[in-house]
DNA sequence: GTTTAAATTAAACAATTGTTTAACTTTGTG
DNA sequence: CACAAAGTTAAACAATTGTTTAATTTAAAC
């Protein structure tokens, strides 16, 4: 990929997750890349193409990582969701402008295509969370849930997390600015409790 | 409250949570409305302006029911989480349109006045949340917790239903038009996942 | 009924938007 | 070098934006 279309999509990916699509102008992004005004029409065509460009060029980025963690043996069912709730975590915490933009960001645009692409995440998402639950299920380690909600609960939470970002900064009693401080707070946190908040959901027999 | 402005109110409603506040003009809502284009300013000051006043409208919609909840001494702990699922997903589905907007437009608006709306209505929910479960803690009913992620999962839960609806459409294969239905199958699912989920999550020693 | 304030209107305003144009460099190829 | 394609540019385009103005109508008070 050239390197001024990389660029672009640098720059778009943070103006994205900083202002919106609809708080971006093309100008904004053309002056943050420092490229012309026009080369965004030129390598993309519009300013919504480009934002499907930027989610093409993101949304690969880790799949196929959890497929292989559902089909790996080695690990109990248990095993699973712990070393799949580091995984999210960590993913999202590391490319949290793009994780912005899907959670914050994509839900309010109106574009079909766009919502498509969206549909498509959150499905493939869903999906390989299943393929885990069901699989300890039966081996008799979980108990009966509602796979989606679960699937919900878990997702929800880590996006509650991100998109409250001030609220937890203010909670924490950290300064705005250190940014690295909160991650090194939040993200054990917030691991534990999603895995002891599981722990007890999907235990067999958990309720008498 | 005049009859007009009711009337442009319920319209920005209805129009900020379909399309965003960007993407609604102040022309949309005029038109809408049937009231002419300069009202609004005339009014509200500026669209700005009118969103706040919107929040504001429905922010103390139902505050006070929690309050009572929590102070409530006829009820276990567990009956109170209980209760205050039901309230929560009742409250949220039937101000669906306000809760869309303030889940997924005000989270992408830039204005200081706004975000600090949305900090106090983040930091209130969290508050009452949290003297429910200190409350269960000290009757020795609920174990140790991360009090605000446990929150978090609560919130982040409906939220991240609500906002996927299409998605939740795809699962439960029911035709877009048929809110009705959808609510029908949704709302006692997620109470119950909720409850569920609460239940083994806060039980005493629930982690042997 | 006259006067004063509030309500309402159509029109204009200035600014910004995404996109296109047409001219120009630059680059690579024969 | 010559020539064609790709890259780059400043300028213009048409459309839409939120807000204001100045004129007019309605309502209320005296």
């Amino acid at each position: 990929m050239s390197d001024k279309r990389a660029h672009i999509l640098d720059s778009a990916e943070i103006l994205f997750a900083e202002k919106g699509f609809d708080g971006t102008s093309v100008r904004d992004i053309a002056g943050h890349a420092n490229v012309n005004l026009a080369m965004i029409s030129y390598y993309f065509g519009s300013k919504e193409k480009l934002l499907a460009s930027l989610i093409e060029h993101r949304a690969g980025y880790t799949r196929g990582i959890i497929e292989e963690l559902a089909k790996d043996e080695s690990l109990t069912p248990f095993e699973k969701i712990d070393k799949l709730i580091d995984l999210y975590v960590d993913k999202i915490f590391n490319n949290s402008r793009f994780h912005c933009i899907v959670t914050t960001h994509l839900p309010t645009m109106q574009s079909d295509e766009i919502k498509g692409m969206m549909a498509d995440i959150k499905f493939m998402n869903l999906e390989q969370i299943k393929k885990i639950i069901i699989d300890g299920q039966k081996k008799k380690v979980f108990g009966k849930v509602d796979m989606e909600l679960t699937v919900a609960s878990i997702m929800g939470t880590i996006t509650q997390v991100t998109s409250s970002k001030a609220l937890y900064y203010r909670i924490f009693n950290i300064e705005k600015s250190n940014e690295e401080l909160y991650n090194k707070k939040l993200i054990p946190k917030l691991k534990t409790h999603l895995k002891q908040l599981l722990r007890a959901h999907l235990s067999f027999n958990h309720h008498e």
